[in-house]
DNA sequence: AGACTGAGTTCGAAATCCGAACTCAGTAGT
DNA sequence: ACTACTGAGTTCGGATTTCGAACTCAGTCT
């Protein structure tokens, strides 16, 4: 029997990662962020890295700013203009960014990546895993239980 | 002066990530994967675990079994009947999950969540963190280099 | 004056999304 | 034999999003 009553309705407040994904969940908003992290600030550079339509950049900027994971900083007076930059909020969405590009390079086909994740004090390429403070190991995905609410598996 | 040259444009291949985010970059697809993870299997009960559209779970499962994510599985003859499962590539997306679900949990209002996320063994609460095999240590998200492609940051 | 820059808006066409109702094969109950 | 039900979809029309291309607007540069 699957469990029916785990319940999940439109209506309801829905859980954090529901929230998330309809805030973080659509085609560009991880890219704008990963641009984020390589340095990228103005619209224009956002427009052209990317060719997101105009219209959707706007929108998508205003709401993940709205959202707390970009700011919207003045740079310059004269013409006033003004650039987008990664709160702490959305630098801490890095650890699922590079999960997403490690599963890319891992996973994805026409993955021609050149891709490098580094540990930038040494360079070594960098390991992605969870730790348990109180077994003191590292492990794997397998070993996780309880992947968001209610989580039975 | 901003790195103008990056250079992204519509019709090249993309980097891997942007390929996999037109897979699982929407609302829906990285839910379905937690769903799986969750030991949702069946095509009435993602669709009312989630609450999503008919005719979109059929499009996106499609596309999901279509890229390695799920695989569509007889189960029963009689009148012939599929369930969807995660498959290897699909599990191994759950650290990305993780990751989003802890974000969630620290950053999106309306957090209402009692998610935890224990190490199956011993049940202690997990940390996501990265690690180095040569330094030999775990790391947070500030000493990652080079995130996605040409990453300069 | 004329061209350019950066950050947007406005437009209409095309693609997606949605809920509700329908299909279709087989099973279970009366 | 008739009815109801199940599970996995499909079909429908309408609402929402997305798109590219062209436009705006303030200020600067030549």
């Amino acid at each position: 029997m699957y469990l029916r009553g785990v319940m999940n309705q439109q209506g309801q407040p829905g859980s954090a990662i529901e929230e998330t994904l309809r805030v973080v969940g659509d085609r560009w908003s991880i890219l704008l962020v990963r641009a984020g992290l390589r340095g990228i600030r103005r619209f224009d550079d956002f427009c052209d890295d990317l060719g997101i339509a105009r219209p959707v950049l706007t929108e998508r900027l205003r709401r993940l700013v709205k959202f707390g994971i970009f700011e919207r900083v003045k740079y310059q007076d004269k013409p006033v203009r003004y650039e987008y930059r990664l709160t702490e909020a959305g630098l801490a969405l890095s650890p699922a960014l590079v999960a997403l590009v490690r599963w890319s390079e891992e996973y994805s086909q026409e993955a021609t990546s050149e891709t490098t994740l580094v540990h930038a004090p040494c360079g070594t390429e960098l390991e992605q895993a969870f730790w348990c403070r109180s077994c003191q190991t590292t492990f794997g995905p397998h070993a996780v239980k309880g992947v968001g609410v209610n989580g039975e598996s």
